[in-house]
DNA sequence: ATTCTAATCCAAAACGTTTTGGTTTTCAAT
DNA sequence: ATTGAAAACCAAAACGTTTTGGATTAGAAT
């Protein structure tokens, strides 16, 4: 069937060693073989297979993806984006992409176990790190390839690109006191996620650094879907002194909660203000446009493949952990009245 | 490092070949040495090297999805629902999932052709057809399995799933035509495009049914985001006598017509109607919420997943092509008005 | 004529598995 | 005692590549 090293070094009359080696551009073999070599290779179409360079080679030129999904009807910009930016990188530089899809938990670990034990892939990129990450935890402990998208608190010795999520939440909160906001409320997500660690943290200092009170009625949790984020303000906006802002943790959670005031024939911008965290596409499109911090996701993506792969091919890294100053994103979400057009 | 059969031969005092065969359960091995085999192999933590499997056996247990992407900033819902089923579904049939992105072209093609002869992958994954798709034509020439999501012209014997989308934009065209709209825009998206087709056709068929004209100039054509949406549609609803209804042939250039409409200050569902196509998440809880027609992504992920892996091997399929009959969803953006709460 | 060097080349081993084509052993039937 | 069949086992080949550790040849230097 397929063509082989065999069969053109049959053709040539040479070994398959020295096949091998003019293909590999070695310099023990003569220019006149090599041209020769390689004109018939391409004249029969070879292409190496890869399950015995791999099983020679001892590396898969492989790096692995397994998204945390939650739910069937999972849908997250995200994620397409985050992986957009891996798969390009990771074709730039001649690996390949394994992709799984696992909700957090015990089948997670194990596809991790599995793929690396294989081994199926040479390195791992892990996203949204969690409180005690067992992902982070095995793949260290094993001392196998990962960059992480994300931190943690306890243990940080590993290649990570994070947002300065504190910080960006400090832009949002400063902005909202700026504009005279004195009841504040917080959607924020599920506490085992870092990122929603560092941002209500933000929240949280910037309240207190603009001399406000931390009202816990205000603070509310949901999963980080448009949904919840409907959810969640419907009740805080119908509560008897509902708050003047609503600071999601995340874009979809504020889209959501724009609707949600929206339906409740509030105008957003005017009476209530709403923020994001992320500046998804879908942010600067929406009605109104979405006051949010900016995430470069598509170019974390990059970054985070970028580094694995070097970490990979053992070289050294010049900085093995990133912290990305996200930058705040005005929009009409809270400004003044805008059906004025 | 890793333990290979051969360790495991060593400790039983038994061959390669029946440590081999003993974990692959043959009937020519005693049960005795079956179970020491495998507690063994347990004890031991033998993962099988999956390159070495896979050399030999001639197949990977892997499908390959190549993700049709555009520009960086590739955001599509679609695809992480899409993705999640293929990938929940090749997981539970014991597959693993290679993904790659590139953008529609001959970079795309390549990277068919070389996942093709590697051979990387056992089959792949099509989706958003296309007029003279050459992935189609590349796979089908090379009797390589694939399955697509999508139909085609002119070559159909291949095995797919598709939405009937001329059966979905004609009950579209009617829910609005029976509300009255006379003026009714499309927004198209690429000619090229197999389920723009069809779709559009629905428009075109349910207009003249219906017995209205066709307005050329009420036709125009996006790119499929949301800010293509938002542009066409403020075109279209500034010019001197705008439409009354906009049908949008997806759900994302939906939201960016409404975003539009509103900061044109109009009502939607009351000025102006609005529909979309898909039935994302985020249809339901935009404001106000999109009527739309329903698509079940994540399960056509799923069922293309599982014929492709039958294909594979080699089953019989029940059905080789799959049309399904999307069912319209009406929400509050084709309705009354809706500030009245 | 001999030795040395550099330029080419290659047989065989290795990677870890599955499959092929057996062999050996045991025991019942003749 | 001999035959046959069934049960249990295994050496070697095969998959297609890369690497190891040389071998061969030609030409230059002695």
């Amino acid at each position: 069937m397929a063509v082989t090293l065999k069969d053109i070094a049959l053709r040539v009359g040479k070994s398959v060693t020295t096949v091998s080696r003019a293909l590999h551009d070695f310099d023990d073999v003569s220019p006149d073989t090599k041209a020769e070599v390689r004109s018939i290779a391409e004249e029969l179409g070879y292409i190496p297979n890869i399950h015995a360079q791999r099983l020679q080679s001892k590396h898969t030129d492989t790096i692995g993806f397994i998204m945390p999904t939650f739910g069937p009807r999972f849908s997250d910009p995200f994620f397409s984006e985050f992986l957009t930016g891996i798969g390009n990188q990771a074709a730039k530089m001649g690996f390949d992409l394994l992709v799984s899809t696992r909700p957090p938990g015990t089948m997670e670990l194990q596809t991790y176990e599995k793929n690396v034990r294989s081994p199926r892939v040479d390195g791992f990129i892990i996203v949204r790190t969690r409180q005690d990450d067992q992902r982070i935890k095995f793949l260290s402990q094993m001392k196998f390839p990962f960059v992480a998208f994300g931190r943690m608190l306890d243990h940080n010795d590993y290649a990570y690109v994070d947002e300065d999520g504190e910080y960006g939440m400090g832009l949002i909160t400063s902005h909202l006191t700026d504009l005279g906001h004195k009841r504040i409320a917080y959607l924020d997500a599920p506490g085992h996620f870092m990122f929603a660690h560092y941002r209500r943290q933000g929240f949280l200092d910037g309240l207190k650094e603009n001399g406000m009170e931390i009202n816990q009625d205000l603070m509310v949790t949901g999963d980080m879907t448009q949904r919840a984020g409907y959810q969640l303000a419907t009740d805080l906006l119908t509560q008897e002194s509902p708050p003047t802002a609503i600071v999601a943790c995340n874009d979809l959670m504020a889209l959501g909660a724009i609707s949600a005031a929206q339906q409740l024939g509030l105008t957003v911008g005017k009476d209530v203000a709403i923020t994001g965290f992320d500046n998804i596409p879908l942010a600067e499109h929406c009605h109104p446009p979405l006051t949010t911090v900016h995430q470069p996701i598509y170019q974390i993506g990059e970054m985070v493949c970028e580094m694995l792969i070097k970490q990979i091919r053992a070289e050294s890294l010049e900085q093995e952990q990133i912290i990305l100053q996200p930058s705040l994103v005005v929009r009409q979400s809270t400004l003044g009245p805008i059906n004025t057009l």
